[in-house]
DNA sequence: GATATTTGACCAAC
DNA sequence: GTTGGTCAAATATC
């Protein structure tokens, strides 16, 4: 944890030292630096999150309607998570499925969980604005697995979602490592390999040069074929990959302000459209995995390798 | 043609 | 009977 928030800490050095620099430097860059440290934001939150016992949520009430989470506060960074530990039937809830082994998360990068999702289903639900798209794993048929997850915006923060995860992942889509890739410039990949084993919060997205609101924008490159193939070599089909940005949760700049204009279901639609069209080869790859308390990375060399 | 998304219909929990 | 969750045919995209 004290690693993570000196990552942080070190991410956001550089990036003032790239915004102050005399010497031009490629938006894309900037980009790359803002993404890393949402993504030291992000991981902070769930580790935090996971860290604290006090934290998973043994409600047996808990419900995408009555969940405690779902007052509209706010939270530190863009994520943040619930864990839903049996929940007991009220006989007043809208728990109609199993929603054992589930945890609900309010994030408003909704789709940046690492995983291959493909979208079943969309739901209008009563007294809410927005509706509720389903997903499930991309492998439950070749694999079975039956993880699957509801995705909602939160009326009270249009900016944000409630995703709510059932059940575990059983497929064999995860790295070997953690690792994380940054390649705002193919010469210049680079590689962060966090040691781990374990899957747990995980970040991963990918974005073209450009910007990522255009699918397969840089299918066929080779350079970002050979990354993808690093992922998983056992299983997974680069194509698989979850691949999502979301833009929405940066500061304005030149590469939000690309995204399309939607709101409400549009853009859930949207991004699950982009989603699911992994095969668009990524520039720009995170992952982040915990184990325990093991996290080693070395901000210092990370920044100067490139 | 393969794969993913959309959406109306259906099923089951309440 | 109502409503949330899932299925599957139709459609879209590459």
């Amino acid at each position: 944890m004290e690693d993570l928030v000196r990552g942080q800490e070190f991410a956001k050095q550089a990036h003032m030292q790239l915004q102050g620099s005399e010497i031009p430097v490629e938006n894309e860059i900037l980009d790359s630096v803002a993404k890393i440290l949402e993504c030291f934001a992000n991981a902070i939150s769930k580790f935090s999150s996971s860290e604290s016992s006090s934290e998973v949520c043994h409600s047996p009430a808990l419900t995408a309607v009555d969940s405690p989470f779902s007052d509209g506060r706010k939270s530190e960074g863009t994520g943040e998570i619930r864990t839903i530990i049996s929940p007991k039937k009220t006989g007043s809830s809208n728990k109609r499925r199993r929603t054992s082994d589930a945890r609900e998360e309010l994030t408003a990068t909704p789709f940046d969980d690492g995983r291959a999702w493909r979208k079943y289903g969309q739901k209008e639900i009563l007294n809410t604005k927005y509706p509720k798209s389903y997903f499930r794993c991309t492998h439950k048929t070749d694999q079975g697995c039956q993880a699957t997850k509801q995705v909602q915006r939160i009326e009270e923060e249009p900016a944000k979602y409630r995703v709510l995860y059932i059940g575990q992942h059983t497929c064999n889509n995860q790295l070997k490592g953690p690792q994380l890739f940054l390649d705002a410039n193919p010469r210049h990949t680079c590689l962060l390999n966090f040691e781990s084993n374990y899957y747990a919060p995980k970040v991963e997205f990918s974005f073209p040069a450009s910007i990522s609101s255009a699918k397969h924008e840089f299918k066929g490159d080779t350079e970002y074929a050979n990354i993808a193939s690093h992922k998983n070599k056992d299983s997974v089909k680069s194509s698989e990959f979850a691949v999502w940005n979301d833009l929405s949760a940066f500061n304005p700049s030149p590469a939000t302000s690309m995204m399309p204009s939607t709101s409400g279901s549009e853009l859930v639609d949207g991004i699950a459209g982009l989603y699911s069209s992994a095969d668009s080869n990524p520039n720009f790859d995170m992952d982040m995995m915990f184990d325990d308390d093991v996290l080693q990375f070395d901000p210092n060399e990370f920044f100067n390798s490139s």
